[in-house]
DNA sequence: TAGAGGTTCCT
DNA sequence: GGAACCTCT
């Protein structure tokens, strides 16, 4: 391996690292001589999660605020556009002459898939073929165009499978590659109960990494310069992030967000300066002023989370030494957070499939309501509910949500509607600026109490008394839903209570201008626990039918009836209803478009804001349905599905995925007749399957004795049928997370990382 | 001081 | 909804 400058140029392969400052890869590349720095825009790759409309648009200016660091530094930022990462990076490697490749470390999500049927088909059909190939692989072959061919069909559970593909490739090409921890604290595999085992809670798993024996590596300072390498022979392509459609909505997000590594920088420190030292008292409100807004900011890498960690422990020790209590108690808030992002990493690490599928066995059986009224309700924020509508509203207009309401609008979507969430993620991951996938699904899953800590199911929160409990005084749900802006704060979080003569000086008209609750909360509580009966009764069944070997697959089937995603669901009104064409492709961005900044963002007049929300809550979308606000504490009508789900759990099936396919066809048919028809399936959202077909996964499931719980009680409270997929089983069941499974044990992925990393560079290459 | 009763927080 | 943490008697 040749080291040092002395050779070919090195090029530093940005991804979710755009920043100059604290950037190994960027450190490594310039202590190396000299530099070829490459982003590379391969949205295809992503699947289902290519960004949305707002992470382009901050993509696109953090790109450029980093190509204008680096020019002044003594370099540029070659772009390429692509649709396969890998084949691009041969390019420039050919196009340059380089050497060496330094890249730093993703842990989450990589989904390469778009047509999920097909996907399903391959799998059912290719189970034998693919792990040849995968034997194939493992002899160590270089095959660049099987690789390829891998890696654009086949789902990789993590970033960390592809970058090593990666690294095998061009290592194969003559180039040293070396990647590096820039985007964690502590390596996933470094954090460890005593028996060695990984966290399956939270609070155990941050209280392990607050008490390392180390303290996470201190932040390195920009480069003084970069000597550029020969880019030459290497155009910069052009990279398209936005239509004319959507310019004008993100002409918006310009007068409140400022993209790039920089302005990340100084957002720290403004926060840190500001309103860290409240931020415990803070926390209830749901005023973005009171966060860090760092967000974005650290999805996109532009500021190293160990650079935040360290300035905020420093305050917080000069705070401790002041004796200013209140000030430690906010650093140890919001260092919680920023465990959290650590958390989503070490869960998508440890639990490859977590953003799919959910954690717990038997969230597959629970019965979704399909209505699409109920989710464009929601996503316009025409709920009846005002905090969660205002929640709706800020999300739409701004892209992005304090983590409180995030909470309170997914919990609704997912206890009050009973939506399937894996749609709200979706619609998430397209609306905000910071969609984070390993986030996201962690804040899904908690929600949803598919995680071993998180929420139970069958609690429902009061958006009333939510809305009491983080805006107190009613200004959060007057700023965003100005039709209710006249409303006394006694009425404010339940206008249907309000005397009509209130909601006449107020100039509310139920039903008319504000809708009524779209779900009653009592009729809400009481259609969750028939669902949740309906849940334990479908995977007692499933679970018998295993014990008497007549079913053997459906078990292992976590999506047993899919539902399509809503982007595959059109989602304007003016269309047919996507269920009437599951195939299509085609994407809609109406609903991600941003109709108007207000006040909150924008600092302008709140009237003229106002009215400019209002217009565009009537203009910019279809119009809710009236009969969508009115039907207050009206049964969703079922359908006879279920029914044929039941049979499909008893029916003596080898293919359970075809199962899967003739009941989405079962359900288009029966729900064709009507746009406002509500059903109800098993499962939530299109998953691609990568669930096994063996029978192992069940049994285990069953026979368990390790697994892990949600919270105690709801244990108790249905003992008879909960069984708990234990995370260590889980990782290694099913056919791809065998694979992985295999993956770290055979190519000790730990090992290769750590001998990479440039903290224990005596194992790994040498940089001279 | 044990225990009742209230409050807070929950990834 | 309930564990964990308080305050009060």
């Amino acid at each position: 391996m040749s080291g040092g400058g002395g050779g070919g140029c090195s090029i530093v392969w940005f991804r979710r690292d755009l920043r100059v400052e604290d950037n190994p890869a960027l450190a490594a590349g310039v202590r190396a001589g000299a530099v070829v720095a490459v982003f590379i825009w391969a949205p295809e790759e992503e699947g289902t999660y290519h960004p949305g409309r707002v992470s382009r648009w901050w993509l696109k200016h953090s790109l450029a605020h980093l190509d204008s660091s680096l020019r002044s530094l003594g370099t540029c930022l070659i772009t390429k556009r692509s649709s396969d990462s890998l084949s691009s990076l041969l390019q420039v490697v050919k196009q340059t002459g380089a050497t060496q490749l330094f890249f730093n470390h993703l842990y989450g999500y990589v989904v390469v898939i778009s047509l999920i049927v097909l996907f399903r088909l391959i799998i059912v059909f290719c189970d034998l073929a693919l792990l040849n190939v995968l034997n194939f692989k493992k002899s160590n072959e270089d095959n660049f165009a099987f690789i390829l061919c891998q890696f654009t069909v086949f789902p990789d559970p993590l970033s960390l499978v592809r970058d090593h593909r990666a690294k095998e490739l061009l290592t194969a090409q003559g180039v040293a590659v070396r990647s590096f921890n820039a985007d964690l604290l502590y390596e996933p595999w470094d954090v460890n109960d005593a028996q060695g085992h990984p966290f399956t809670t939270f609070a155990a798993f941050w209280e392990r990494c607050l008490s390392m024996s180390y303290d996470p590596d201190a932040p390195l300072l920009p480069p003084k310069r970069i000597i550029s390498g020969d880019v030459s022979r290497c155009p910069s392509d052009t990279l398209v992030f936005e239509d004319e459609l959507e310019k004008g909505s993100n002409a918006l997000l310009a007068r409140a967000w400022s993209p790039g590594w920089s302005n990340a920088d100084k957002a720290l420190t403004t926060f840190i300066n500001g309103p860290l030292i409240e931020y415990s008292k803070n926390r209830r409100k749901a005023d973005s002023a009171t966060t860090s807004l760092l967000s974005p900011h650290l999805h996109f890498g532009e500021v190293s989370v160990r650079k935040v960690f360290h300035l905020v422990r420093i305050k917080q020790v000069s705070w401790a030494n002041e004796g200013n209590k209140a000030g430690d108690e906010s650093v140890n808030l919001f260092l919680k957070s920023i465990g959290l992002r650590e958390y989503s990493r070490y869960l998508s690490f440890n639990h490859p499939y977590s953003h799919e599928r959910p954690l717990l066995g038997h969230l597959k059986f629970f019965p979704w309501v399909v209505d699409e009224g109920y989710f464009k309700a929601w996503r316009q924020g025409r709920t009846g509910y005002p905090l969660v509508d205002a929640g709706m509203r800020e999300l739409w207009a701004t892209g992005w949500l304090h983590d409180r309401i995030r909470v309170v609008v997914s919990s609704f979507f997912v206890k009050v509607l009973q939506l399937p969430w894996r749609w709200g993620m979706k619609y998430f991951w397209d609306t905000l600026l910071d969609a984070d996938l390993e986030s996201d699904a962690l804040g899904w899953q908690y929600i949803s109490g598919t995680l071993p800590d998180g929420r139970e199911f069958d609690r429902i929160d009061n958006p009333q008394f939510e809305g009491y409990k983080f805006d107190p005084n009613g200004e959060y749900v007057r700023r965003w839903l100005p039709e209710l802006s006249r409303l006394p704060t006694e009425w404010i979080h339940h206008p249907w209570n309000a005397p009509e003569s209130v909601l006449q000086a107020a100039g509310i008209e139920l039903g008319s201008n504000y809708p009524l609750p779209i779900v009653g909360i009592d009729a809400a509580k009481v259609r969750l626990q028939e669902a949740l009966s309906e849940m334990w009764q479908l995977e007692a069944a499933s679970r018998a039918a295993i014990e008497n070997g007549t079913e053997e697959g459906l078990g292992e089937s976590f999506e047993s009836v899919p539902i399509a995603f809503p982007e595959d669901i059109q989602m304007e009104e003016n269309h047919e209803p996507a269920r009437n064409n599951p195939a299509a492709t085609t994407r809609s961005y109406e609903d991600q478009m941003v109709p108007s900044m207000t006040s909150s963002m924008v600092r302008v007049e709140e009237e003229e804001s106002s009215l400019d929300l209002r217009n565009a809550a009537e203009d910019g979308r279809a119009e809710v349905p009236r009969n969508v606000n009115v039907n207050i504490n009206q049964e969703p009508r079922r359908d006879t599905l279920n029914q044929g789900v039941l049979q499909t759990v008893h029916n003596n099936n080898t293919l359970p995925q075809f199962n899967v396919t003739t009941g989405l066809a079962n359900a288009e048919d029966s729900t064709a007749e009507s746009s406002s028809t509500s059903r109800r399936e098993r499962d939530g959202g299109e998953v691609p399957v990568w669930s096994p077909t063996t029978s192992s996964y069940s049994e285990q499931l069953v026979s368990d004795e390790n697994g892990i719980g949600t919270s105690s009680s709801y244990l108790q409270r249905h003992p008879q049928s909960h069984q708990i997929i234990n995370w260590r089983r889980l990782s290694q069941t099913g056919y791809f997370l065998k694979y992985w499974t295999d993956y770290q044990a055979k190519t000790s992925v730990k090992h290769m990382y750590m001998t990479q990393t440039g903290s224990s560079e005596a194992g790994g290459c040498n940089d001279a």
